[in-house]
DNA sequence: GGATTTCTTGACCGGCCGGTCAAGAAATCC
DNA sequence: GGATTTCTTGACCGGCCGGTCAAGAAATCC
């Protein structure tokens, strides 16, 4: 669905996205009625199906929204930096950034990823991101900075890492997301062990 | 809910589970109507009201009983080792094997953690087991074999890492849960890079 | 300023939802 | 074998769901 919008007709439509988001990611997506939304907004039910199809497209389209921001924050952090382990390090704190200002879409993204329903379309997000990684883990093993172990499960790796400490530490505890990245981008490079002179 | 049954009775609610346990998992919890099962085990509705309070009842002891079994296996894994970072190996790899032999509950759960709903259920599982692995990076640091850390960021990385690897290689491309295993220990014991003199 | 397009209203649609309940069948108890 | 408990049936309840649509108001176009 793709409307000529008025100056009156943007603001509308971003009204209905924004209140959108918000009530999904309190009370889940199924849970929230179009009927809901659009009396929250005060308006009545026709004006939604003007601007979305249906209630899923409405919800394909704040997932599209979401991936690419994201993935505009990871671009911008790691543009100056070549270094492939520098630039997984940049890419992850940039991560930790964005979901810690967008902890609602970080709730939709979570929720999309086990619905059957919205699989597809978060494929295509998840293996942008995967791709994404898997590219700078190649680079690094290619330099020789990084082992030599599978590159796509060490980029799932990474992802599966940083979305769980995400979820805990930024949106249930409220830890800063530097000290969040620190911790993470540490045990990821060097990990858990202290490195003994017998396996060195 | 509890209910003397007799042996027919405790059929039923097996029954009942399972067929549920499956429908949840391959459509998802809300569009899965309480008609549908029934249905499905071709009995009236009475049936599932006899043996649940409610739809959200089912739902929970769903889950209590995954979380409760991933954990038996989990124990049954490391019963024999006392190094805390064998064990953090061993019930990495018990994860995985039970994820692998138990995709629809993995679904489950997963989907329980995106629920405002289910909340309350899903921490007290959550807990459990990063206060398990927690215990064993404790260890570790005081035995000094692991890096001093926050145990608590190191634990959720842990299992962050551990579900997302099940999701992507275990279910969604069947690759053989010994060799995710492998990998993610690994990574997990040595980190992505390659030990160099002026690092260690 | 008339024509056209954008936007809004809200009553209405069929359909499904979770849950109730009276009635009776089947199993178990003593 | 009568009493009691367990189990099953399925019609029915009120309520909400996503989505439609005719009518007209508001903005924009020329």
């Amino acid at each position: 669905m793709t409307r000529r919008l008025t100056q009156r007709g943007q603001e509308r439509r971003r009204q209905i996205l924004d209140f959108a988001i918000a009530r999904f990611a309190e009370n889940g997506y199924h849970p929230t009625s179009v009927a809901e939304i659009v009396q929250g907004l005060g308006v009545g039910k026709g004006v939604f199906y003007w601007y979305f199809e249906s209630k899923e497209e409405l919800f394909l389209e704040i997932l599209k929204e979401a991936q690419l921001d994201l993935r505009r924050a990871q671009r911008a952090a790691i543009e100056d930096v070549t270094d492939p382990v520098e630039r997984i390090a940049l890419g992850m704190r940039a991560t930790m950034a964005w979901s810690a200002s967008h902890p609602e879409l970080h709730r939709l993204v979570q929720f999309a990823g086990t619905q059957e329903h919205f699989a597809a379309a978060m494929r295509k997000g998840q293996e942008t991101a995967v791709r994404d990684a898997g590219r700078h883990v190649r680079d690094g093993i290619a330099t020789g900075q990084i082992r030599d172990l599978d590159p796509e499960m060490l980029a799932h790796a990474i992802l599966g890492m940083t979305a769980q400490l995400a979820r805990e530490f930024l949106h249930e505890r409220h830890v800063s997301h530097e000290v969040v990245a620190d911790t993470a981008v540490s045990l990821l490079l060097d990990g858990l062990l202290v490195p003994s002179p017998t396996r060195a």
